[in-house]
DNA sequence: TGTACATTTCGTTAAATGACTAATTGTAGG
DNA sequence: CCTACAATTAGTCATTTAACGAAATGTACA
């Protein structure tokens, strides 16, 4: 069970669950993420670290940029399943739009 | 998204999410609920704000009593969704288990 | 090897949270 | 109306959390 509720709570914070709902369709770097997401790049590695540590995400190096993935299909299963409860997609589909712009050699440096 | 963002924190606490997981077979009142978690009756009256405030459970008064239940149907299936991903379900399983030997009458004034 | 960029870690701070006790409100019954 | 019980509200406190800037670490490439 606290498996589970820390899952819950790491998907409550808007911003992780906007970073969640942004790697439902592919991997992501850091820098892709972050020229979505208006916070600082430290705020999002220490998101990305406790979605991490939830189990939700999982993450590779890629030359200069880390990449972060959805750990396992049921978790791809649960944020699908939860879009399809949400009466106003407007946001999420604004991120995922924005991101069809943006791949990690646009991305200029917003870390420091 | 915000609704289902606060929904999925208010859920991602332990005692809340055991209420819930309570609230799946029948409507419960307060002193019901009391007596199966270990927390105070003004913690636990917060705690069932907190849910109701994300629209998770509504409530109404009955006699001296105060019957909590799930919101909406689609509650009951996100919830179900998630019992079905959890692997150890022998917390929940052991709440609802004792929940069978009680009723309102026989909850003991736990409260004071 | 040194510079640039990507990311994380560290240290700090203000706000939110979950807990408690005490006090208050609401309801039923003698 | 007074007492008992059910539940909530008020006030307080310690802990957690989300945020930031600055510093450190990793990697590629000139």
């Amino acid at each position: 069970m606290e498996n589970t509720v820390e899952q819950l709570k790491a998907l409550g914070e808007p911003n992780r669950f906007r970073i969640m709902m942004m790697l439902r369709d592919k991997s992501l770097c850091v820098c892709e993420i972050h020229s979505i997401l208006d916070i600082s790049g430290s705020t999002l590695s220490n998101h990305l670290k406790t979605l991490k540590y939830a189990g939700l995400v999982g993450h590779r190096r890629d030359g200069k940029w880390v990449e972060y993935y959805l750990k396992d299909e049921s978790i791809g299963i649960l944020l699908d399943f939860l879009v399809a409860q949400m009466t106003d997609r407007s946001r999420i589909d604004g991120d995922r739009n924005r991101l069809k712009n943006i791949d990690r050699l646009t991305c200029s440096n917003k870390s420091q």
